[in-house]
RNA sequence: UGGGGCGUGGCCAAGCGGCAAGGCGGCGGACUUUGAAUCCGUAAUUCGUAGGUUCGAAUCCUACCGCCCCAGCCA
């Protein structure tokens, strides 16, 4: 009687893959072929991502194709540097698009010839108004427009107009093409939409062939159908777009792609706003795209990300309609998880505080035993250097502390991992009261880091041989914004007044223990403890330079909070 | 007051008329030589609100409320 169903659990559904489901199903298409299409004019960020994983993962998943498209119809904006790093991107990603690298400035004589097209069939014409006029015309969301007095010309006169437009005969701004639809159509993107405009300027591709340029919703469509797009996958912002999408195509009578949208990535704690971030580039408030703060690929990838977790994050938030804004906690918790497994642990004291064992020889040095991945027996184990004088973190030692704090403090016994266990017996001071050692003594039966008399310690603690240790430079990062929704604006405020001062702490004191000197970079390591780190570019022959990819989960911390 | 969308626990998100998946986060506990990881347990008598249809609704209908987008010769 209990026929439960079976899991299928294949891949995963979202309203986006049931439409193309039905295509497939009724006919309307009979492959799908997607493309993403990025606009040369910034780097990609996280945001991108989850519009690339649909686009190009919904192709994979139904066996189709996808395309990388250059939206450069506006040579002002765009650039070729902007273009490597997207292509290195989707790389990185795991994409490939093999040959089907397109630009839409490929399609700028199609796109001509298409207009010209239209203007015969009487349904595009050379307008004379000004940008301003053109707005007046236009109407308001609740008044209709009104027609443009040029609206009406011939055929032949747009023709010849168009023409001398392309040939250079105007200045810039004094003539556009447009469709002839409807000045009083609710949808404002269908009064009569500009076409062409006119740019005097170097395109990046093109050169100066020409000095007309398509605007978006006539390039976008007409690029999808001759690249043979099914299904053209874009941002909610584009909804009000489709009729004009669908207009140009109809009109044209060519291969028409579906154009479907969703909603786009929004990340707590963040901006994902390639405007936004080109300022905080610009005005010198990061180091560059690649600031291991920014929200960017080649950001996330400098700080230790790795594409595979970007993809589980990209998995895990879905795809919908509904405007919503993903807490950043759950990046990197995707992040953590895959380190988690990956990562070789290691010993690193981020702010030292010297202990001496006054019971430990003085010239002895032991090796000990550490496994790489407590998670991975595979990952094997090193040798870590102890002696008689080590550094332990500064937060692990309290010289009052609450009966909660299982770390070091005077009297107190704890654990050096995989080492001794050591009891906390003097403190020193230097004049200003700060403690500056910790003179400690250590129970030689608790060799390895268990005592034969079966005793407990609440608290095991990372340390590094102070004669051993390598000197290193940490950069700690923290969230770029204080505020979950740094675009949520008070009245005249600006987005940067919520920008985290303390996002960035560099710490050039560091010690970490000595298998870290082969390190190079982009290694990633677990400092037990403490968080994922990885070797930043910066690092140079006999510095190392890491960066906090992601802290560790500290309940600690949220003791404290709690109870502060 | 035009048009287009969207409203399911703190945050994402399934659900497609038959009795509210899952994940993140939180909380509680177990375990622990990382206060990590792991492991259990835990929250919507309720799906924006109000009506209606139905034996039965988050799912259908109506009205209302709220939020987002559109008046670039940007994409």
């Amino acid at each position: 009687m209990n026929d439960e169903k079976i899991e299928t659990n294949a891949r995963p559904v979202d309203f986006i893959r049931e439409a193309v489901e039905a295509d497939l199903q009724s006919g309307r298409f009979d492959r799908v072929h997607t493309r993403f299409p990025p606009e040369p004019n910034g780097y990609l960020h996280i945001g991108h991502v989850k519009a690339i994983t649909i686009d190009y993962g919904i192709a994979e998943d139904f066996g189709g194709l996808y395309n990388l498209r250059f939206d450069d119809t506006n040579p002002v904006k765009e650039d070729v540097e902007y273009v490597d790093s997207i292509m290195e991107d989707i790389r990185w990603l795991g994409y490939d698009w093999e040959d089907r690298l397109y630009y839409a400035s490929d399609y700028f004589g199609q796109l001509y010839d298409w207009a010209v097209e239209l203007i015969k069939q009487g349904k595009a014409y050379v307008c004379d108004l000004s940008a301003d006029e053109v707005r007046e015309y236009r109407g308001t969301l609740t008044e209709p427009g009104t027609d443009s007095p040029y609206r009406n010309r011939s055929v032949a006169e747009n023709l010849d107009l168009f023409e001398r437009m392309r040939a250079g005969e105007f200045p810039d701004g004094s003539r556009t093409l447009r469709a002839k639809i409807d000045m009083a159509s609710p949808n404002i993107n269908l009064r009569d939409p500009v076409m062409y405009r006119i740019i005097h300027e170097a395109h990046h591709r093109t050169g100066d062939a020409w000095c007309i340029y398509p605007m978006y919703d006539w390039a976008h469509g007409q690029s999808d159908s001759i690249e043979g797009i099914s299904h053209s996958l874009c941002d909610l912002a584009y909804e009000d777009h489709r009729p004009l999408y669908d207009w140009y195509l109809d009109q044209l009578g060519i291969h028409h792609p579906r154009q479907i949208e969703f909603a786009r990535l929004v990340l707590s704690h963040t901006v994902l706003s390639k405007r936004f971030l080109r300022r905080m580039v610009e005005e010198g408030l990061v180091s560059g795209w690649d600031d291991p703060r920014m929200p960017t690929l080649s950001g996330l990838r400098r700080r230790g990300y790795t594409s595979t977790a970007i993809h589980a994050f990209c998995d895990m938030i879905g795809v919908a309609k509904r405007n919503s804004m993903v807490d950043i906690a759950m990046l990197e918790y995707c992040i953590r998880q895959e380190l988690n497994e990956t990562a070789p642990r290691v010993m690193g004291v981020l702010r030292p505080l010297k202990v001496v064992i006054e019971n430990y020889p003085e010239d002895r040095v032991e090796m000990f035993d550490a496994r790489n991945n407590p998670v991975d027996p595979e990952a094997g184990s090193r040798e870590v250097p102890f002696s008689r004088v080590i550094y332990i973190e500064r937060d692990d030692f309290l010289e009052d502390p609450p009966k909660s704090f299982h770390r070091l403090a005077p009297g107190r016994e704890v654990r050096l991992r995989y080492a001794y266990f050591i009891t906390c017996t003097g403190v020193v001071k230097d004049e200003s009261g700060e403690v500056v050692e910790l003179r400690c003594t250590y129970d030689p039966e608790t060799r390895g880091g268990s005592a034969p008399d079966g005793r407990k310690v609440k608290g095991t603690l990372h340390w590094v041989s102070a004669a051993h240790a390598v000197p290193a430079e940490v950069r700690l990062y923290d969230r770029l914004f204080t505020v979950e929704d740094p675009m949520g604006l008070e009245e005249g405020q600006d987005f940067l007044h919520y920008l985290n001062p303390n996002s960035l702490e560099v710490l050039t004191d560091c010690r970490v223990e000595p298998s870290l000197v082969s390190a190079t970079v982009g290694d990633r390591f677990q400092f037990e403890r403490q968080g994922y780190f990885c070797v930043d570019p910066d690092a140079a022959e006999g510095w190392l330079v890491f960066n906090q990819t992601v802290q560790l989960r500290d309940t600690w911390a949220k003791i404290q909070q709690r109870d502060a």
